[in-house]
DNA sequence: TAGATTTTTGGCTTCGTTGACAAAAATGGC
DNA sequence: GCCATTTTTGTCAACGAAGCCAAAAATCTA
């Protein structure tokens, strides 16, 4: 009997990988249910890991699963399930670094994984984004979006994936939503690790140049920072504080405003990189030189940072790893896990050559 | 008979707008064909763009879809097709800046469209990666690859995706395939040019910092190179040519390297931004002023080109209207577009702060 | 060991679309 | 106005999986 069975599965096999090589189409879940003697439905239950399956059928069944290279259809499966295996990153932040470092990171947790990453830039200046939005996870139905900086703040389109009912990771360094679909940046803390660093070194005169007022990420960068200052008793001159939108030509403008004032600051605080890598143009255009006429501390640890010269001092946010979590989070939770807790990354300053002791 | 169709297709339209409301799923073709009064295959054909409908047919289908915001389900198409509508990048290009520019021009090209980009980093250091390609070209059945430069060089994927009959264009610095699937940058030319202006400036003894050898670009910037020289009477000198890998690193080593030679060259031509901007940093290190005591050309023009000080000459590839042109070559080819040349991007020197007069 | 109970398995339908082919409608020629 | 052609439209079965519910097998109980 057991000969027998083992017989026809061999015939079977053979037969249906002759077939299959010559471009008949893929391996089917009716082929696996044939082969292996058992129904479709079985099959299904194997491939979901449904825990009613004897542990022999499961065995039998992946063991043929294997040996055919059986993949599930993703399409049939969005069909059936009314959702895809796509998950969008939905994004608008201005430094085209951070975007890829995220995109690194939820990469790296798909793995093995049959999910796909798909791009999905978002312009919330455009007067369509929402329908955009709501068009793309109707048409799509994708498995969850993660939305960084700022996209993660806008409480619109939070709405509207609450609406549309699809799952989603939110990063921001503030707490918008419950621990299921959050991602937290210590950035207050970030920003007094930066004022530490430069009263430390002695500075006294500390320039900032945040981000839009718009960004939560501008304030919480800002109150640490002054916060920071506060510890060694400074105060932030208010006007030491100019706006920019990080980006690398507000740098340079915002850096230039600064030079302008009555008395020059001996350090300057960027909110992110691009930030800093435009003050750097700045200072330069005014002839002073780095680190000796000023020192300079930026804000997330973009590849850039480390290519400027002098390399910049910075506040390490580990994007990458927070790609990987965000998308582990979404992954995670589908498969039913309780999360009690919202993940917190906290920076880390790396110190380089564009900061020194006055 | 006119107004009680109208009677009929209104209270359909209520009905059914008032269900999907209530969120009971997603309009289909069969609520447009029951409102519409004609067969679901009708719709489909409209979809489809059949020319065999009624132009009379086609105008109230297309109404009554637009009236209730219809959208065809991707995955049910894609299961009915055997083909998805995503489209994947394939990439290994060592330089973020490359990858993410030629994103935004993908995008460019999938605006209006259903198409959407999925990310497929490749590394070809792996000894998986074939088959990992097979894997995602077998499971997802993509509508079609693009490949940037250095993947689109590999002639083993090339052989993957003809065999498993997926559609593909591949970027390179030379004609590797035919026209429909190819998007040719004219990088010889450009190393021409950026010889061109050193020479123009004065410079005889120029440096060259090139890219592996195992890469096209590689050999096309070179021999460009060479050929701009040689119309000076100047011939390049073989060990002021050094190997890098097209990363921020190698560019460190090979500038500290060209710097530890006999005589010390007065330019270099670095083979693209990112080694370039490596360069910077070992001249720096040497305590060179730039551009006084040297005058260095990239290749790219990525962002980082322009956030450098001085901000770094360099060939301009339109790397961004490349993603836009290769996603509408596949588009257009798909659609039973003829293509009987090679589309090819003729870099432009882009003159910064980099280079002087010597 | 028969019957009740629990565990496994299977059958049939559905998801939303397209393909092959058949049927109906429109058009043309006489 | 009738028949042959050509357009246009419709029917029904895929595509490859999952859901619902019933059937079969295994296990337990007395």
């Amino acid at each position: 009997m057991s000969d027998e069975l083992n017989e026809n599965i061999s015939s079977g096999i053979e037969e249906i990988v002759q077939a299959k090589g010559r471009g008949s189409g893929n391996v089917t879940i009716n082929d696996i249910a044939r082969v292996a003697n058992v129904s479709k439905k079985t099959v299904s239950r194997v491939i979901n890991q449904s825990p009613f399956v004897k542990p022999k059928t499961r065995d039998h069944v992946q063991a043929i699963i294997k040996e055919l290279g059986f993949v599930p259809d993703p399409q049939a499966r969005a069909l059936a399930l009314r959702k895809s295996f796509l998950i969008g990153l939905v994004y608008d932040n201005p430094s085209p670094q951070y975007v890829v470092s995220m995109q690194r990171g939820i990469l790296d947790a798909f793995e093995g994984t049959d999910f796909q990453l798909v791009l999905r830039p978002c312009d919330r200046s455009e007067p369509e984004y929402l329908a955009r939005m709501e068009t793309f996870i109707k048409q799509h139905k994708p498995f969850g979006l993660i939305l960084p900086p700022s996209v993660s703040e806008d409480e619109a389109i939070a709405k509207v994936m609450r609406d549309q009912n699809v799952d989603y990771v939110r990063i921001a360094s503030v707490e918008l939503d419950d621990p299921a679909h959050s991602i937290r940046t210590a950035d207050f803390e970030g920003g007094a690790q930066a004022a530490r660093h430069l009263t430390a070194l002695g500075h006294r005169h500390i320039a900032h140049i945040h981000g839009p007022l718009s960004f939560r990420s501008t304030h919480e960068r800002r109150s640490g920072f002054e916060h920071g200052l506060a510890e060694a008793g400074l105060k932030l001159n208010p006007n030491m504080a100019v706006e920019g939108g990080y980006t690398f030509d507000s740098g340079v403008v915002a850096g230039a405003e600064l030079l302008s004032r009555a008395t020059r600051p001996t350090a300057i605080f960027a909110g992110n990189d691009e930030m800093a890598t435009g003050s750097y143009v700045a200072l330069r255009k005014a002839g002073l030189s780095l680190p000796e006429d000023m020192s300079v501390v930026g804000f997330d640890d973009t590849p850039i940072a480390g290519r400027l010269w002098p390399a910049l001092t910075t506040v390490r946010l580990p994007i990458r790893e927070m790609g990987k979590a965000a998308a582990q989070l979404l992954i995670d939770v589908s498969h039913g896990k309780k999360i009690t807790e919202v993940a917190i990354f906290v920076p880390e300053l790396i110190v380089r050559d564009s900061t020194q002791q006055i």
